[in-house]
DNA sequence: TGTAATCTAATGAGCCTGGA
DNA sequence: TCCAGGCTCATTAGATTACA
């Protein structure tokens, strides 16, 4: 995959033009990790670390952590063997990354192995640099036995599953989602073209594929061609006529003219093209806002390029909320003024503060700043570029509304409040709560009883806590024991700040189940969280909504009926409410329409959502090449903009899933099986019934991975699995085991969880996956385990 | 229905005070 | 003098309201 031809290598300018960036990258750091270029494992080390700090779901804690200790510590072995290199001050920062590397990826329990290896491991590099004597032995006896060829292999094979991941995760797009993707701007073209403005590369390229018998022969002409001259030929009167002409038989039938049909064959194919990259159309539009900032470096720092041209610590700030944040990302830390913690910024600060290490200076010293300062370090080294003073200020911040919880849990619910209790609930200096009484080491909270169902926190020692991180949720007598595990339990994005989250009058419980995640109900009914809105829009879709919105121009009931739809759901909204927002984004989505550029689409974080069934309203914009509508029916797809929401493609799968699509009173009824869908239908006007299919089949199930905490991969599934229940019904998944979170998120969506319907959602905990569609399991660009067949579904149902 | 104005909440930064 | 805690202010952005 990575190879080419021996004896044919393409100078790297013109592969430049050939593979995409990420790939000819993938391909170089392959290469060094194969030829075993160990002075370069640094290089390949931090490249994985930051596509796994974005994309943790993308290997196991394990796989992780053996692949970037091991890269990391044969560059240490190899610096110990010099005796140049071999000195504490080059070796130390080695080592200091690797510890980095394993609080950040450390899981809710420690690892005792990884903890030892790396304990050893230090014991071992001190030993070598101490004791030059043991040196020579160990490398002369030792390292070819521990780490020679069978050591080489298994980094080799990590690495390897470690790229091919990636290269799944973010295939190459076909030409039709190039175009789709690319946004009509004057300077577009010029930059474009910018690339290949030196010709050799792009000859040597083309010499070397022609050589490798790509050239094909002229395609077969197609009517397009006499168009040209055809259209050249007439005089204006003609023109004239023939516009009237044809938008008469665009409004009336497109099966008129061949040429016609041509195209929409195109546009089909465009579609279906489109459907594959639909998914990761967040992952373009975060790729954008990254080559967009990649002309913000400097020619010549090449390592800082391409840590930042690849690393996607950009993406999981920009996508997580769908708004630009490059303006911050890119500055510096003396640089930035009033910056915004990123919900990973702020995750990584506290793992980094809740290191022993660091907990242990704080209590040493009464002078904390050279402490603030070395979390600064640490948080630069992954790649979270903030001052010691912002360090300092966060920390405060987070101290401060932890004890504010603490004190009044009324309150506004402190974020991140299990990852701080995990340590900070063992700092002496925290203070009595009012309301809940004591805080205090190995205690317990006494719970304020006059205020309804409360929690009691298990306060264990600082130790414990490291390593169990459990809080314990107790109710009060009478009410079942529910325990939980803390990431579970409290830690809510703080990207929902974006949304807001008000402060709500809950006793204890209330607000750990709030905190809780997504699957509570919506308390505040005053403000839109996330979910909140990802839910109206999921029942904004729905074809009967939508019907409704058509059928009449008073839409109060179709209004009212997405309010009664989302308080079935737990999000309680009057239907002014829900008119309100719908309007809003119905605004933001039309201003996103008018102005196609990245500042555009800023304004409507929820485009691509919005863009499955705005799209094809007729009252919506003629953007720039976004689609016409007319009568019902979308005569062109939107092939200059974003990618294609549709997913006919699978209907295309199976023949089974025969689609029926009715017309409204009046309209002319049509029948459609999915080998047929164009995937045109205009679903607001059209009502789609599913026939004969079985019940099974007409459940949409969700499909869950262990992605709870990947908020690109979860944007990801969420979009797709907006589109998928709309058009298609039939039955993948799932699932399990699953952090609680990710479901509750899916189900807080309205989506309904087939297999989990006869337990609770916490009581899962070793379910199957089972995928009945080859091409989905290919579009949803998840690691999915078919451990189980398709037999112990039908056990799960 | 669209849009501008206003309201509200979240959050980083900074000021003040007391204590070591 | 420095730091932490407590608190306020400024900035930002989403939600809501009012009006054309």
């Amino acid at each position: 995959m990575f190879s080419f031809q021996p004896g044919l290598p393409l100078p790297l300018s013109s592969l430049r033009l050939l593979v995409p960036p990420l790939r000819l990258v993938s391909a170089a750091l392959w290469q060094v990790v194969q030829r075993r270029d160990t002075m370069d494992y640094g290089l390949v080390e931090e490249f994985a670390t930051t596509v796994l700090e974005m994309i943790p779901d993308l290997m196991s804690y394990r796989e992780k952590v053996q692949l970037i200790m091991g890269l990391r510590a044969q560059l240490v072995l190899e610096l110990c063997r010099s005796d140049c290199s071999a000195d504490p001050e080059t070796i130390q920062p080695h080592l200091s990354r690797m510890r980095t590397c394993i609080i950040t990826h450390r899981e809710k329990e420690i690892d005792t192995e990884v903890e030892a290896s790396e304990s050893n491991f230090l014991e071992l590099v001190q030993t070598l640099l101490d004791d030059p004597i043991e040196r020579e032995h160990f490398f002369q006896d030792v390292f070819p036995e521990e780490f020679g060829s069978s050591y080489d292999a298994a980094l080799q094979t990590l690495m390897w599953e470690f790229l091919i991941r990636l290269e799944k995760l973010l295939p190459t797009p076909t030409f039709q989602q190039t175009v789709s993707w690319l946004r009509p701007a004057p300077s577009v073209l010029k930059e474009c073209a910018h690339s290949v403005t030196q010709p050799q590369p792009l000859k040597t390229l083309l010499q070397h594929n022609r050589c490798h018998g790509h050239l094909f022969t002229n395609a077969p002409s197609s009517g397009a061609d006499d168009r040209i001259l055809s259209s050249l030929s007439h005089s204006l009167s003609e023109r004239i006529e023939m516009d009237i002409d044809e938008a008469r038989s665009q409004s009336q039938s497109l099966s008129t003219c061949a040429s016609r049909k041509e195209r929409d064959t195109l546009i089909e194919h465009d579609n279906v093209e489109k459907e594959l990259g639909m998914s990761l159309d967040t992952v373009k539009k975060a790729v954008e806002m990254v080559d967009g900032r990649t002309e913000e470096w400097g020619e010549n720092d090449y390592e800082e390029r391409l840590r930042h041209d690849l690393a996607y610590d950009v993406l999981k700030v920009e996508i997580v909320d769908g708004e630009d944040m490059s303006s911050t990302s890119s500055m510096t830390a003396d640089d930035v003024g009033w910056t915004c913690w990123t919900p990973e910024e702020t995750k990584s600060l506290i793992s980094i503060w809740s290191d022993e290490q660091i907990l242990h200076k704080m209590e040493q010293s009464y002078r904390k700043k050279h402490v603030y300062s070395e979390i600064s370090e640490c948080l630069k080294e992954l790649g979270i570029k903030k001052t010691t003073k912002q360090c300092h200020n966060k920390i405060k911040a987070l101290k401060w509304r932890y004890r504010e919880t603490l004190r009044n849990p009324s309150s506004r619910p402190c974020p991140f409040f299990s990852k701080l209790h995990n340590f900070l609930a063992a700092v002496p200096d925290m203070p009595e709560s009012k309301e809940t009484g004591k805080v205090s080491d190995g205690g317990v909270m006494s719970l304020d009883r006059d205020k309804g169902p409360s929690v009691a926190v298990e306060l264990a020692p600082q130790r414990e806590k490291m390593v169990s991180r459990k809080v314990k949720c107790k109710t009060l007598p009478g009410e079942q024991a529910n325990e939980k595990k803390e990431d579970e339990t409290f830690c809510i994005p703080q990207s929902d700040s974006k949304m807001k989250s008000p402060p709500q009058k809950h006793c204890r419980k209330q607000m750990v189940e709030d905190m809780s995640s997504t699957t509570s109900a919506d308390n505040d009914t005053r403000t839109w969280t996330l979910e909140g809105t990802k839910a109206l829009i999921s029942v904004w879709s729905n074809k009967q909504v939508l019907q409704m919105m058509e059928q009449s121009y008073r839409k109060k009931h179709a209004y009212s009926e997405v309010s009664e739809r989302l308080k079935v759901i737990g999000i309680k909204r009057t239907w002014k409410q829900c008119q309100s927002k719908m309007k809003h984004m119905k605004h933001s989505y039309r201003q996103a329409l008018r102005n196609p550029s990245s500042s555009g689409r800023a304004t409507c974080p929820f485009f691509s959502e919005l863009h499955t069934f705005l799209a094809n309203m007729p009252d919506m914009p003629d953007s720039k090449g976004t689609g016409k509508v007319s009568d019902g029916e979308v005569l062109s797809s939107d092939q200059d903009e974003g990618p294609s929401v549709e997913l006919e493609h699978l209907h295309e799968k199976g023949a089974s899933r025969k689609v029926k699509v009715k017309a409204l009173p009046g309209e002319q009824t049509e029948e459609r099986n999915g080998d047929e869908s164009d995937g045109r239908m205009n679903i607001g006007r059209k009502q789609q019934v599913v026939e004969d299919v079985p019940d099974l089949e007409l459940q949409p199930v969700v499909l869950l991975t262990q992605l709870d905490d990947n908020s690109l991969m979860t944007d990801i599934l969420i979009v797709y699995l907006e589109i998928l229940f709309r058009h298609v019904h039939l039955l993948f998944i799932v699932i399990m085991p699953i952090d609680f979170s990710a479901f509750t998120h899916f189900w807080n969506l309205g989506f309904q969880l087939l297999c989990l319907s006869a337990r609770p959602p916490d009581a899962i905990s070793d379910l199957m996956v089972v995928f009945l569609d080859e091409e989905i399991n290919a579009c949803c660009l998840c690691r999915v385990h078919l451990t189980k067949t398709l037999s112990s579904f039908s056990l799960i149902k």
